[in-house]
DNA sequence: GTCGCTATTGTGGAATACCGCAAGATCGCC
DNA sequence: GGCGATCTTGCGGTATTCCACAATAGCGAC
């Protein structure tokens, strides 16, 4: 499941039949959940793509569904589905961070397009945290004393201050900054700010 | 008026006094507009606060007013109030960035929390957009051969390597980047990194 | 033409950064 | 006890940065 999907979660079994037919016929891979339940059961942090979630369902509500993914991290868009929805309940879903909030009967084509903004959407996102997550695998390589050091150099401050400051020699410290370079793989102080900031 | 206050822009006089009335009472500034065409012509890019917006209204909708301040560059929270909204719509507002969407008849308490929080909202935009206009100022005050070097000196480069690159003297590089510290007000290329990756 | 800003360069020296080589000490793990 | 990781330090030398002082030249504004 490393391919980017459309997770349609809708109890009703017709209306998955019918989103599935349409999807694939405009090329966009689904995945059908009959509940909320089970897709929160199976959810994988790292699945990309989106959601169609339907908002009235037996068993947990779509926003149920929704709040619970929101609580465990879910960074897929999500795309609430309704036939009873209201301004109200739109709003804070968007508020919240839904994608979109349609209302049934939909355009079949307003659907797809929604899915696959979303999905691509998600790619962005996915590329941006993917950058971050390689920072900070190096920057868990880091011992606690190198990080030390790291966050002394990025005030910009001379190696004497650092080597002052931590009380050790100023070889030491060299010794350190040497071995940050070498692990976060940048060659100055500079790209290291500047990966680093960027992470904000 | 430097003072933020809430703007609201209604054509129904009555609504207009009560909404001033309630406003006064919470202790929320605000400012009157009759009609989408009076605000627009007073607006000034810097004004601090919020917009509570009517959609329907004689002339020019809310709707249009908001995409006209979006294409000025409109930076004010908008809170959309209307009688006759509907899910499309709210969701479309805020999709282009509206603060809030809500219906009539509203409770008087949430809209004015939802105004102090937009208020709120505002400032910490507002902070933040002043933080980038000061290094914004400093990197207007560079000459054009500064900028130059500097943008090398943000790649990590010695000043030896630029000096090669811009075809002048390392002496000629050390002064240019003297002066950039100087007039970015940072003491390291570390700090200036970090100023200007901040801006992204 | 004079004034102010900018770009340019030089000299010379002090302060820092950077590097390879070598090595002692501590600590946790098998 | 041996092994590996980490923290620590020193030596000696080279590369770079940073700075004060000084100076030439072009260019646009008044």
């Amino acid at each position: 499941m490393t391919q980017a999907c459309a997770h349609i979660i809708d109890d009703d079994e017709a209306i998955r039949d019918a989103l599935q037919w349409l999807f694939k016929t405009r090329g966009v891979a689904t995945r059908l959940w009959p509940s909320a339940e089970a897709f929160l059961e199976a959810w994988q942090t790292d699945w990309p793509g989106c959601i169609v979630l339907d908002i009235r369902m037996d068993g947990m509500s779509g926003l149920e569904c929704f709040e619970a993914l929101l609580t465990r991290g879910n960074r897929l868009p999500v795309i609430f589905v309704t036939g009873h929805g209201d301004v109200p309940m739109a709003v804070a879903a968007l508020k919240k961070g839904a994608y979109h909030f349609i209302e049934k009967p939909f355009n079949d084509n307003d659907l797809v397009d929604l899915v696959e903004q979303a999905i691509a959407h998600d790619d962005e996102n996915r590329q941006a945290a993917a950058d971050r997550g390689t920072v900070e695998a190096r920057l868990a390589t880091l011992t606690a004393r190198e990080r030390e050091v790291m966050d002394l150099i990025l005030e910009g401050k001379f190696n004497k201050v650092i080597a002052d400051e931590l009380a050790i020699s100023m070889r030491t410290v060299e010794a350190h900054r040497s071995r940050v370079f070498d692990k976060m793989k940048v060659r100055s102080a500079v790209e290291l700010a500047q990966m680093l900031t960027a992470l904000r």
